[in-house]
Parts: C-alpha cells; sequence; structure tokens
DNA sequence: AGAAAAAATAAAAACGTTTTCGTGTTAATA
DNA sequence: TATTAACACGAAAACGTTTTTATTTTTTCT
C-alpha cells in the first residue's frame, strides 16, 4: 500500500487548476465561488479526504486548541480522575490535552512549562509540585501569566499567584471526617498526615484539629504522625500503634487510612470496633479494603471538569481575563464499614 | 502587569533594524553574522526572553514532536502506568505527549485519531477500546497507516493490523498464574474472567485452561465466571461461591481477584488456607488488600517505555517503515500470602 | 455596442520560523 | 590598480491555512 500523505489546498488548486484561495472557499462552501466549481472541487477534496493541516491552523489562528496539563504524577487515583474529568470537557470543546508529569520535580515543572508556553498550548492547568510546595518559587507560573497564557490550579495551589483555581475545603472535609469518627464512638483519635508544606496535608491537620477542639477533645502530638516519603510508611505506623493507644485514626489519604486498619488488623484488633479509620479519597483502595473503609470523597473529575471549564471561559472570552475566581468542589463524607459501630460500642 | 506577549523574530528584527534571517541566524550563533551583531542580538534576545514559537517550527518542519495517545481509560491502574512510562521516554526525548479517552467506545476512538491525524501530532500509541475489539472495525487504524503516520499498539492489540507492538504473553502469564496456585496445593481452580472478544481476557483464559490440562485436570466450565462489565460483577461472583466448591481462584485482573477474595472472607473462608487467589496487575489493590493478593506484575511502565521508544524510532528513523516487530513485555508472579500455603495443607 | 454592475476567480499578505541564494562591502592577492 | 576572495548581511521561498484586496470575466442595461 502506497503512502498518501494528506492532500493540501495547493495540491488540489494544482490539479483542478483554480487558486489556492478558490479551494478554501470552496471547501469552505462560500458563497463567493460558483456553484460548478464548488462542487467540482468539493468532490475532489472529498474523494482525496481533503483535512485542513491543524499546525497550519494553530499558526493561522494564534490558538492552538491544547491544554497543557502539569501534574506530580499519573499513577494516583485521584489525579487520574482530574484528568478524567478534564479530557471530558476539553473534548466537548474541541481541546485536546497535553500531559506533562513533574514528579513531584520543581525543575521538571519548570522545564515542562517552558516547553508547552512556546506556542504548543493556550492554557494551562496545574497541581503544584511537592519541591515547588517546599520551595514557594513560583516564578514560573508568574511568567506564563505575564505573557498572557491563562493558568487554573488545582487542588495544591498556594495563595501567592493570582489565578483561577479549583480545590476541596480540605480542612472542612477533614474536620466532617474526623467528626464521623468522634459520632462513631472514638475518643482517642490519631493522625497520619504528610509533611507541613503539602497544603492539602496541612489543611487537612488544621481540620484534624478543629474537629478535636470543638468536641472537647485534647489534640495529643503524639498521636500524630507525618509522613514525609511513602518508603518508611509502615514502619512509622507500626511504631505509632506500639507505643499508643488509640480508638480512631484519621488518613489523610487512602492509602495512609488503609495501610495503617491494615497494620491495626495484623495486630489483632477488630475494625471498627477497637478501632475506626476514614481516609481521604474515594478510591479502588477504600471500597474494596476490608472492612470497606469510610472516606471523603473528593470528586476528582469535577474538579477537572471545573478546572477546564474555567480555562476554556478565559480562553474563548478574554475579557475577564483579570477577574480569577476559586471554585471549592463539594466534598462528601462516605461511611462504609470502617467507621460503623453498632450503638452498643458508644457511649 | 501588563502582557508582554512572546517576542518575534520579526519584533527584534525591526527594532535592531537588521534583517530577519540576520536574526534568526544570530540567535542560532552562526558564524555567518558578525561577533558584533551576534552579541548584539543575542543579549537583545535574551532580555526579552525570546523562544522559537513551537507551531511556526512544526510548520516548517513537518513535524510537530506530540505523540497522541488512545486509551480507553485512564482511571485505571495498569493504564496510568503505561502513560507513565511513555511520558518518560518521550520526554527524555523532547516529544509531547497528547493523551485521549476512547472510554471504551469505537467512535470516541475514531473521532480521537481523525482529530489528532490532521497534523497534530507524528506518531500514535493505542489500546484499543472494547466497542473496537468487539466490532473488528480497524479501517481507522489502516487509513493513518496509509497515511504515513507511524502506529504503536499495546496490550489489547489485534492481528489484523499490520504495526509494532507491545504485549505481555498473556497466555504464558495466566498459565504462570495458575501454576502457582496449583504448587500452593489447589486442586479445584475456578476463574473470573471477561467476555471473550478482550483479547487479552480471551489470551488468559486459554492459558488458564492450559494450566490445568498440563496439570492433569478438568476444566470445569462451572468453575469460569465471564464477567460483561464491572456492574453486576460481585454479584455474579458471590453465585459462584454459592453453587460450587473449589479451593484456589484466578482472576484475570487484580479487581476480579481481589472481588472474589473480599468475597470469600466474608463468607467465613480462610485465606490462602481454604482458598487460594491470585490475580494479574500488581496494583495498589494487590498491594493493600488482605491479605496481599498474589499476582501477575505486567510493568506497564515498561510497556509504556517499549511502545514510545518503538514509535520514536520509527519517526526519526523511518527507513524501516516496513518492518514491524511485536516486543513482548516480561511479566513476573509475584506471591504474596493469598497463595502462600503452609506445607501442612498440601497433599 | 458600449458602459456599468455583478460575479467569479486570482493574487497577496499574514501567522513565525529556517535556509538557500544573492548582493554588496571590505580585505587580500597578483 | 584591478581581481578575487572573504565576510556580513538581506531577500525570498517554504511549510498550509484564511482572508482581504485586486483583477478578470460575465452579465445587464441603455
Amino acid at each position: 500500500m502506497a503512502i498518501r500523505r494528506q492532500i493540501t489546498l495547493k495540491e488540489i488548486a494544482r490539479e483542478l487548476d483554480v487558486s489556492i484561495s478558490t479551494v478554501s472557499k470552496a471547501i469552505r462552501n462560500s458563497q463567493e465561488v460558483s456553484l460548478d466549481t464548488r462542487e467540482k472541487i468539493q468532490a475532489f477534496a472529498k474523494f482525496y479526504n481533503y483535512r485542513p493541516n491543524n499546525i497550519a491552523l494553530s499558526l493561522k489562528n494564534r490558538r492552538t486548541k491544547n491544554i497543557g496539563v502539569i501534574i506530580p504524577e499519573i499513577v494516583h487515583h485521584f489525579f487520574s480522575t482530574v484528568i478524567s474529568g478534564i479530557e471530558r470537557i476539553a473534548n466537548s470543546k474541541g481541546y485536546n490535552v497535553i500531559i506533562c508529569l513533574s514528579e513531584e520535580s520543581f525543575d521538571k515543572e519548570v522545564i515542562n512549562m517552558e516547553m508547552l508556553a512556546n506556542g504548543s498550548i493556550d492554557g494551562f492547568i496545574v497541581s503544584l509540585s511537592k519541591e515547588t510546595l517546599a520551595k514557594k518559587d513560583y516564578r514560573h507560573f508568574q511568567e506564563v501569566l505575564n505573557e498572557g497564557i491563562p493558568l487554573v490550579l488545582f487542588d495544591r495551589v498556594t495563595d501567592e499567584i493570582n489565578c483561577d483555581k479549583a480545590i476541596v475545603d480540605d480542612t472542612q472535609a477533614a474536620y466532617d471526617a474526623v467528626n464521623v469518627l468522634i459520632r462513631s464512638g472514638s475518643k482517642k483519635i490519631a493522625l497520619i498526615t504528610t509533611v507541613d508544606y503539602i497544603s492539602v496535608g496541612y489543611l487537612r491537620t488544621l481540620g484534624y484539629h478543629k474537629a478535636l477542639n470543638d468536641a472537647g477533645f485534647v489534640v495529643n502530638p503524639d498521636l500524630i504522625v507525618k509522613i514525609e516519603d511513602t518508603e518508611g510508611c509502615n514502619q512509622k505506623i507500626a511504631e505509632l500503634f506500639q507505643t499508643e493507644r488509640f480508638d480512631g485514626l484519621f488518613g489523610v489519604n487512602e492509602f495512609f487510612a488503609a495501610s495503617a486498619m491494615k497494620i491495626a488488623r495484623d495486630m489483632g484488633l477488630k475494625v471498627p470496633e477497637d478501632i475506626a479509620f476514614i481516609g481521604f479519597t474515594d478510591g479502588i483502595l477504600s471500597k474494596c479494603s476490608s472492612p470497606p473503609l469510610s472516606t471523603v470523597a473528593q470528586h476528582g473529575d469535577e474538579m477537572g471538569e471545573a478546572a477546564a471549564k474555567m480555562l476554556i471561559e478565559k480562553l474563548e472570552n478574554p475579557i475577564n481575563s483579570e477577574v480569577f475566581q476559586t471554585q471549592i468542589i463539594a466534598t462528601s463524607v462516605i461511611e462504609r464499614e470502617s467507621t460503623a459501630r453498632a450503638m452498643s460500642y458508644m457511649n
């Protein structure tokens, strides 16, 4: 089968002995060209399966219809749901999604942004890498904004840069989650969280504090474990179980909660009778672990949709380019067996 | 902060009162332009943060340095690891990855391909949607191949189209998995699989048959459950447990295996003593379920890397555009507690 | 038949590059 | 001093579109 590269206007013009402009107009069915020639050209174009070259269009229109998305990782339930939401909206509005992974590295984030900012995309949707959050260096974002490229941040955001954002109310959601533990009868509640510079981890920790305070519980720092990376995770959780006694545990993500629950069960504790668990993110892990894990659903796909909608709005309607909004995506607490204590346990 | 759009060669040329070509050459440090002007232009360009417009380059070079990836879904451990592998290689070679989701729909697959084939990408990496596999309609692939656009298929592939492929030896891997069950002492082994048109499900089913045959076991069709979609999944698995007795189960993905194991435990069966389980795909579910699930690691990231390497090779070296290879990515069986029977159970 | 109006088509510019080729200036050589 | 070589730069083409403007052809009217 001989290779037949996509045919161009120029080739059609040459073949049919008319000018390029006539071909262009005929294909777009302009009244400017006689019905005769129009039909002839259209038939020819159809036969050779003519399709306008996207790159040429991008250059001419100075818009690519591409959205650049930069996330820390993709093998991750929450981030992949967000992508899914972004893709759905983008696709429905004729945009494509270019995905780059920062792998939690500041440098990769910067490089990827520069790579895409040279005309490859019309706007960015980004969730900050851990390193960026730790460094607090946001110049690369300010730069693209100065160049007039719209930017939407989601989930891991910062106050230091002024743009559209889509987040959940992490503090409130954590507050709600901890309250589920409290209502289920937990009196001493442990927390497995991240280091503080991860904005969402910090905010969820705040919610934990607030919930305990409002319930009149004292916050015991010994019940709080801050995990830097997932490597030594199980180790640190196991230590907690060995040194402290508690009857409820909140993990700021589903991995922490599920891991802790597993360790507890392996130690012979009954869930939820002896200890109740709740996590964050309603991923496959929460649904499939034993017992099923109560959790806070973040609705990542909605967050992705919201982010994409805001971005596309800015792209197609640059009038309000200076008014930014922060959309709070509603979370919902999903109560499953891991917090379902019978009433007899309560008192 | 006033918006300062990216500066162009033309603007630099006008500002410095030289020709566009001189600016272009100076920036690429050509000896053709005097050191004086070169330095002047370079300084100016650097000051205004000049970067060549990617779209213009794409048009000129007739290559976009974009790879189009079309997968059925992204909220899925295996597919996201593949993306991760693709992205790593692509990024290291200066390519960007455009991701489209077919959502298992033939039409979306076709539309996405057409959308990208109009010049937006240099080549495709695709895993077939369920609908496409069911319809066996591969014309859209033949078309892009005829247009000279390289294509690599991975995981869900078909013999009907001739191109580079990256797969695992599903039959062999399933054979190995079932043998783990057999070695662990299982005598009656059930299978939870997909409907036959899913190539990988079918091949894994073959491996199951082969393993039983080679071990001298009879294949009992009543022990085989074919799941169409995940909706009624738990229901159908529960029925199996109610109507049949068996002491080993192989699930063609980790979700099937984990779900079945959960149901078994809820029914009071001990794992692995009463019944052993093994799955496919080493995702978070396998690692975190109780007990941890033995499984076949597919090494999705390696598959993604292999696919990306083959594609980029074809892109940068179109000489061998007619020689296609199928790379078999090695799988590895990971034995965890779910098949770890003490010897006393064996005989 | 000739002029004016209308219709059909073509030319050219623009989007931002790179590159080939051409031209003019200066320096080196006979 | 005349000829050539080296050097520095500019013009133009090309990638594939769309759109504005210009030109040609046809039709209509007196």
